[in-house]
DNA sequence: CATTGAGGTCGAAGCGCTTCGACGAAGCGC
DNA sequence: GCGCTTCGTCGAAGCGCTTCGACCTCAATG
């Protein structure tokens, strides 16, 4: 491999005057810069990334830490790796994945600690969540996808649950429903003070009280059958209902088999609106979907440019909490005629 | 932070010293190891990583590169990432995991020569896969978890889809089955030669003739809509049909909407058979569901060591073509009388 | 016309580790 | 008791970069 004295050599400059070209921290006149780069170009030069990491005390390299519990790194998880891998590249970061379970936050120490990356995203933290000190502990900076309890002054992306789920009871009552079900993530979520089950479940039982609703949150486990199920039990102990809100990745393809086996129509007899999920799923629908989008890619986004701020010490710290866009297609309806 | 030197003063040994308790790779006293593991301990030190690299010529960094395209690592995959990580845990390797589109074979050659990791794992494998060259153009050993077309002397794992379509033809013609379809990924998948949708086709086929049976395979999207749809097609066409062999995950679960909508008992009037799917997905069925096991934790943990073994040539090149293991559960069972 | 300052380049000093050669102190066979 | 190897330790030489201070040149300034 061609080293950074290889490329000076051959374009007879310094190996100085190569890196002043390469980093543009010191004025390059146009000849120089051109014999340099063609001398790169000719030995297929690329920088060693330990040294550079090395000298310049700084890796270019920012981790994600997406914990392994659940099945999978669904479509909404994606979305945000998506974004937060454009961003980093744009500023001339690499964006690695660190599948570290929320359960062994001494592992993400570890890592830190050893400075492989300039700063570390946490996605899917919890209220309590003891990544974050995992990390901050080893002096390294950190950046939330979700946000813990009390954020401080630290650097956060969330989801605007509150508004997501006021949008989805407004949207559904202005529609005629009254009878709204809201079908949430599983207990477990719930349980594990995971933000977003907890604040959706709050905000919901909120918006339904505002309007003199009776409230009817439930969890579910996050699989088709689930949803099934659930749905079945539900549109059976209360006939009444005529709208499911769905939070739910997966239980929501249940939650249509349920429904076209309980004969009723979508959305003439029943409304399905689901909230923060990635258009992906949308699409895998059998119908035009009505959702709240999940701001994904933005997400992904706004994090790695926050700790990008912190690591540069632009100081904007504090957080953006991301609102999703309704988009009302053809799984919501009026309310039938009871 | 602390560095090694701060280690050598407070223990009062050498730098050598202490580097040499932590590699091991020259004998030290008991009584300096304790000297130098105390003041390890009383300074929080840990090895920098990048100055490590940078002497050691190695990263201790092994890359996964998955493919960015389709909705999401599914659950099959995480399974790859729990074994990968695990095995270079044990080896003392970190596992990163770059997502780069299978279509910018550039990005990842970047990402190699940059040698920031010391090989490179590469998923999703097509028959004919530029990341391939891409990575060894850069220098850097690399595996493939599936293969391509010709893998020479390189290290890969993948899954034996000849057994497996194998095994469950004749598992279900052992039932009794003579009328069986195969529903495979995506037509996309096949079109862009991806190995297990190929392989998967070709073996079904020949296995179903060998048995002078009638083939009839098809390609389904990746949803559980597209799944419902199709089996409901097939089942109105093909009233014969008393069996299906599903190798797509998502699709699985509209398969079961459709048959339970034709009124069709499972396993009574029909039989459903997942190939190669995840442990976690079968438990997402709404009954004991009769599969045959993805071998997805070995294929990480394989191809991670078959990686290690490479870059430490210990030469024991070449692949290894897993075998699914069958779980007749409940899904499947005697064909009906006719 | 001397003075300043910016543009452009170079040499050298590290960054925090690994590893090589060297060296004294044991331990061994004969 | 002699050389021999092995054990245990040290000092120093890098690994391939970034960056600082220094230096030279060539306007622009008053």
């Amino acid at each position: 491999m061609a080293t950074m004295q290889d490329v000076a050599n051959l374009a007879q400059v310094s190996l100085s005057t190569v890196s002043y070209t390469l980093t543009g921290k010191r004025p390059v006149s146009a000849a120089t810069r051109v014999k340099v780069e063609q001398a790169m170009a000719e030995l297929g030069f690329r920088r060693h990334a330990a040294a550079r990491a090395l000298a310049a005390r700084r890796t270019h390299v920012l981790a994600l830490a997406y914990p392994t519990y659940g099945v999978a790194l669904g479509a909404t998880l994606n979305e945000i790796v998506q974004g937060a891998v454009e961003a980093a590249r744009e500023a001339g970061y690499e964006l690695v994945l660190w599948p570290v379970a929320s359960t062994e936050p001494e592992v993400l120490h570890e890592l830190a600690a050893q400075r492989t990356a300039d700063g570390v995203l946490v996605m899917e933290v919890a209220l309590d969540d003891p990544r974050i000190e995992a990390v901050e502990s080893a002096g390294v900076p950190c950046a939330m996808i979700g946000r813990t309890q009390d954020p401080g002054d630290r650097v956060w992306v969330d989801i605007d649950f509150e508004d997501a789920l006021t949008q989805s009871v407004r949207h559904l009552t202005s529609l005629g429903h009254r009878q709204i079900a809201f079908i949430n993530r599983a207990q477990a979520d719930l349980d594990a003070h995971y933000g977003p089950a907890v604040r959706a479940d709050e905000a919901y039982i909120a918006a339904m009280h505002e309007r003199g609703l009776t409230p009817l949150a439930v969890t579910c486990d996050v699989t088709p059958p689930a949803g099934r199920r659930l749905a079945g039990q539900l549109l059976a102990e209360h006939p009444g209902l005529t709208a499911f809100i769905v939070m739910n990745e997966l239980a929501l393809f249940g939650v249509a088999s349920a429904l076209r086996e309980a004969g009723r129509q979508v959305p003439q007899d029943f409304s399905i609106l689901a909230v923060a999920i990635a258009e992906g799923i949308s699409d895998m629908y059998d119908r035009p979907l009505s959702y709240l989008a999940a701001p994904g890619p933005d997400q992904g986004r706004l994090a790695v440019r926050g700790l990008l701020d912190l690591l540069d010490d632009r100081t904007t710290h504090g957080g953006a909490n991301l609102r999703c866009v309704l988009h009302p297609r053809s799984t919501t309806g009026p309310a039938p005629a009871s």
